[in-house]
DNA sequence: CTAGTTTCTCTAGCGACTAGAGGTTCAAGA
DNA sequence: TCTTGAACCTCTAGTCGCTAGAGAAACTAG
């Protein structure tokens, strides 16, 4: 039996997070003590392990909703659930594709100063003229 | 002379979001009609588009600031502009590596369907499962 | 002059937390 | 058993960079 503070340890989920999570409706109300505090068991210990990987991967909270309510209803077709996470891999490679773009034009950019005074700064200058970029974004 | 949606057409920023800049103060309050409507000169265009660079770049605001305060003083040392390009090239340098390492993971994930019903997909086991990454994230 | 578009301000919402106030409960040591 | 200090509770508000909507006023073309 967790406290909420054990729980965060073990996880690495902060406290507000936590609570954050059961707001959400991702992480289910836990019991209660009589003075009202949460304890946990290892269900929950695993659910959080579950959410913060998915978290940790970028997924959004309402993706892992979709989730948790498939692996809740273990007889539906798994194609949802392989679906989301195919979704997630185009978005994180469109993401790293512009990222690459935008790294090679503050090179560009990042290179330009030569130690000059800031009227005549090629940082300034290179961030004020969009033409000069070799890709557009 | 440009009304703002005027602006907003010429540079591709929304209406809300120019009146938005104005509020952060890295565009400046523009001066008014008879009637209380903004009226933009060649000046704010410009700005507008440095800073709509800036921001396609992923420059936080409060660094778009800082660069914008620097033109302004043209004397000071172009050394901070620099090292504000410099520092942010590191931040997404670091993005795409950490993306990169997603991306595998959510490869293996994705590859893991087999097509069966949720209580054995291997998409939700995948994600329920930190061991099985092959790199820390 | 009128109708329809644009603009104005203000407020609230998004996502995923994070911080703080002010109060209560728990657990370990004396 | 009592005390003390850490951990916990709820609630509200703040973060960032917008975005949307309400309701009213101003502009512009016919």
């Amino acid at each position: 039996m967790y406290s909420i503070g054990d729980l965060s340890r073990r996880t690495g989920v902060k406290i507000p997070t936590i609570r954050y999570y059961e707001q959400m409706g991702i992480l289910k109300a836990a019991d209660r003590t009589e003075g009202n505090q949460r304890r946990y068991f290892d269900e929950e210990l695993e659910r959080l392990a579950f959410i913060r990987h998915c978290r940790d991967l970028g997924l959004p909270i309402s993706s892992i909703r979709d989730l948790i309510r498939l692996s809740e209803h273990p007889h539906a077709p798994c194609h949802d659930a392989d679906r989301i996470a195919k979704e997630h891999l185009e978005a994180v490679r469109n993401r790293i594709a512009r990222l690459r773009k935008l790294e090679r034009e503050l090179r560009r950019i990042a290179a330009a100063c030569d130690g000059g005074e800031a009227c005549d700064c090629n940082v300034i200058k290179a961030l004020s003229d969009h033409a000069r970029c070799q890709s557009e974004h």
